[in-house]
DNA sequence: ACATTTAGTGTATTTACTACACCCTGCCCC
DNA sequence: GGGGCAGGGTGTAGTAAATACACTAAATGT
């Protein structure tokens, strides 16, 4: 083997854009950076990737760290390797978004964050690093996978009302749906358990419940139907 | 800083899988191996990433070694990073896949590759590392993109004929298309210059050829128009 | 000239998409 | 306890897109 020692002087971080849905809103989680370089800076949650640690995994541990959440979503979405990125050397940093219900979320106190905060989308101005850039390529991830896989209920509590799952998608989409056609597609898929439940303690009409069913969505799949909204 | 040493001991490379269309078949060029590991082994081109080089630009870099051509399709894919995916120690690899003219590539004489050659992708056996599972998920994104994306022209040579491009579709898409609604649908985009040529030497009724017209596509994608077959 | 091979063309049917407005139900407040 | 408020919930008609399908045309080779 030709000598390669010229090679084995990098390092790779995973970054994770996680995206949660709250208020009718989506947002990402922003860490509080604790060290340099940018201490104090809004940035994405990373870190480097340990030498017998497998990326996917890495990717998990530090949302696991940070948020106390384990199987979530998790879909990789771009390496970033432009030559300065980093003070510190070549450092290349592969990008991951996940999806996450924020009910289920618990701030885990963490060296890597001082503090962690949701923020709305399109209020994140400037990031640190690359950041902006990895956002952007995560939240365009999204709203296209969105589209083909039922990935958004990953999103919202286990029950949920079809107003909610609108909102959601309207928010991922950045566009305004017809209720009548939403709601006539998502139920014509037979994907929705009716929980015969409905809402407790609204100050309107309450709205009845629904479930996903994910067990006869893998099925539907593996027979060649696709999800498509 | 915290001190990060123990990070900077990894390396990275790139993969390339590129694709060709002859002989109404996609094709991929494969190498066979001049180094350990695997030597002797048909595999995808690839190689280290220097450290002042970035991403894009080592894919390129290996394209360009290997055939000479400049300028071509290339897209990122996904990273792979299995712990003991490479012998020599902790390297991951930024998977692309590219897009040329097979009439175009003129095989280039280099050191990492004594022998390239194209090979039908239902030919393709296991590969070494984990390229079998790179080339899966490169033929997958194609799969996709090629439907929303006017790519396949990469693969044509500049003047084509009708058939040619749905048979360049069949291959990609490995499905049968109906040759009416073919034609009907991808005139109705007006992306296609009607050269008021025809093939010669065929025995049998010549065909038109006709022009992909990248600037139009340009023009009308930055008016919100999407690319859809 | 005739057999072979691929090129090229139109229509009818079905299916999916879009646009659109009113009544219902529960709570709150006066 | 009656009226207002705030979403919840429902159907149809028109339009556009997808599909299925079969014959004639033009060149070459024998």
């Amino acid at each position: 083997m030709a000598n390669l020692d010229g090679f084995f002087k990098s390092a790779f971080t995973v970054d994770n854009v996680i995206f949660g849905f709250d208020d009718g809103d989506l947002k990402i989680l922003l860490i509080k950076r604790g060290e340099e370089p940018f201490l104090d800076y809004w940035g994405l949650p990373g870190y480097f990737v340990y030498p017998d640690e497998n990326l996917d995994a890495a990717a998990n541990r530090v949302l696991e760290e940070l948020s106390g959440l384990k199987d979530v979503y998790l879909e990789q979405v771009k390496t970033f390797g432009a030559v300065d990125r980093h003070p510190a050397g070549r450092v290349i940093t592969v990008a991951y978004y996940s999806l996450v219900k924020i009910s289920d979320y618990k701030l885990n106190a963490s060296s890597i964050a001082q503090k962690a905060k949701w923020f709305s989308i399109p209020k994140v101005s400037e990031l640190p690093f690359d950041h902006s850039e990895i956002l952007e390529a995560c939240f365009n991830r999204l709203k296209r996978r969105v589209r083909t896989r039922p990935i958004g209920f990953e999103l919202l509590p286990p029950k949920f009302t079809l107003t909610e799952l609108q909102h959601l998608y309207e928010s991922i989409l950045e566009t305004k749906l017809d209720k009548r056609n939403f709601r006539k597609k998502i139920l014509a898929m037979n994907l929705l358990v009716d929980l015969n439940e409905t809402q407790e303690g609204v100050a309107h009409r309450p709205a009845r419940l629904y479930q996903f069913d994910g067990e006869k969505y893998e099925d539907l799949f593996s027979k060649g139907f696709n999800f498509e909204l």
